[in-house]
DNA sequence: TCTTGACTCTCCATTTACGGGAGGGTTCAT
DNA sequence: ATGAACCCTCCCGTAAATGGAGAGTCAAGA
């Protein structure tokens, strides 16, 4: 019979970390003195300990050893929980392995930029939602106040069903200057009858490309090609129209320096 | 101005974390209201949480990030931490995939043998020690018990300065079952003066392989193969002779199916 | 103006696998 | 008998939130 101490140099394990497997029921000392305390191991114990020992170095968890460890499991079992932790630890390297891409690719941009990008880009998943949406092809970019006094009304009559800010969404699959087809929308939280050209439609959800990009609009688009940029160079291509959410405008601010929108462009993995 | 849900509602970051990240000053809310302690985000605010976000998903910290969003910050500073998370990334990537091919081996060896292994083997780094022992070439094995007789002054004469469990050295590159090179040795605390042939000698601290094995000696050639072809199959050599440690003995139990042994080989990474 | 439901606040507990330390009892060789 | 080494329990801290309790606030509809 060892006390703690000496049972902690036989196995190398530390004096607080038997203390805790004997907490959590891992592996409890053979007896205990009633009256000290004291906890007494024998060598009898050492197989399992390092048992315990070699399954933490697989990267299983205490909870996940404790189940291994009990002597009624079967060996199936055993295999069921180590090919679960083979297939925990496979997506764990996946995972690390892109952010170190990621990692790469922004140290390059670094080297090259000589400073922090001005756009960080970030997948999102966005909940489906309601919208009351105006959609036509025009001339000119300068025509889109054009639906929006449209939607006007939406936004006075209707103000506590509205959910979200504003947004434009662009159903041209390439960039145009003139003859834009865009849809104007707010979304709204419930069906509500509007008089025409408004409609309310549905939007599902989806995974999206988002960008946040501050300045007057006129600035967009090297953030958009930034993002097209992105979504090639990581892996995802283009699953429908973007969206611009305008998040801050002239409603909101004086300066166009301050204006805050939302690029989101819709992806799927490649 | 919004309210902290709208505002988690544009992020899609969870209130909860928002006022997470407002506790530890990582973003912090506009304003607070003195009076009912609510927190008031603007749309402003995105671009920095969008960030954080983008930072988050390349696996750095929240400290790593909040020095990230000083703005005092040099590039070349970010860099740097770029850099250290890169090397950190690789290596934890590294120590996942060394983790996922033992786990895949044991899933082998359950397959093929059709229960969970007798042996776990487990790397430890042993700390240095002085011992008294006695080495000679013995014709056979049974004749090690001579040699225990005259380590026998030390257990009777010097018990108190015993560190730690009797274990036997051999020095043979190669197995042998005849004319063995054998140091028998005992580890104590400090430098004692003892009749001749028992020496005191000094072992480095070195990183071996453990083996636990339970039973009768004879039945210890097994686990010195799985011990070998362990070795060699997770790149490691060998880098010294072996030990073997009487951890219960017939002194102990009167079974020999009762008795521990650990093994301890030298290795060396290669 | 009142009510009601949605929203927000603070504070506390929980998660993993221990490590550090305080304060106090035990063992053992001298 | 004494001092050193050892052991005990209890509490706090870690990272990054999540979940819940209990109480206060806001806004829309009646």
């Amino acid at each position: 019979m060892f006390k703690i101490g000496d049972f902690s140099k036989l196995s190398l394990v530390t004096v607080k970390t038997l203390r805790y497997y004997d907490e959590i029921g891992l592996l409890k000392p053979i007896k205990i003195d009633r009256f000290t305390g004291y906890r007494y191991y024998t060598a009898g114990q050492l197989p399992l300990l390092q048992y315990i020992v070699a399954l933490k170095n697989l990267g299983l968890s205490l909870d996940e050893i404790s189940i291994m460890t009990k002597n009624s499991l079967s060996s199936s079992q055993m295999r069921d929980v180590l090919i679960k932790k083979k297939v925990e630890l496979q997506q764990r390297i996946g995972g690390e392995q892109k952010r170190l891409v990621q990692v790469e690719k922004l140290l390059e941009r670094i080297e090259m930029e000589g400073k922090m990008p001005d756009y960080q880009i970030v997948i999102k998943n966005i909940e489906p939602m309601n919208i009351a949406s105006v959609r036509d092809t025009v001339p000119d970019i300068q025509e889109m106040d054009r639906l929006w006094e449209i939607l006007k009304t939406v936004r006075t009559n209707h103000a506590s069903s509205i959910t979200g800010p504003l947004m434009a969404i662009y159903h041209d699959m390439e960039y145009r200057e003139k003859n834009v087809d865009v849809e104007v929308a707010v979304p709204i939280n419930e069906e509500i009858s509007l008089p025409d050209p408004i409609k309310v439609r549905n939007i599902p959800g989806e995974t999206i490309a988002s960008l946040i990009h501050k300045g007057p609009y006129e600035t967009m688009d090297a953030a958009y090609q930034a993002l097209m940029t992105w979504c090639e160079s990581n892996g995802y291509e283009l699953a429908g129209p973007d969206r611009h959410l305008f998040l801050r405008t002239h409603k909101d601010v004086d300066n166009p320096e301050e204006y805050i929108s939302e690029m989101q462009q819709p992806v799927r993995k490649v």
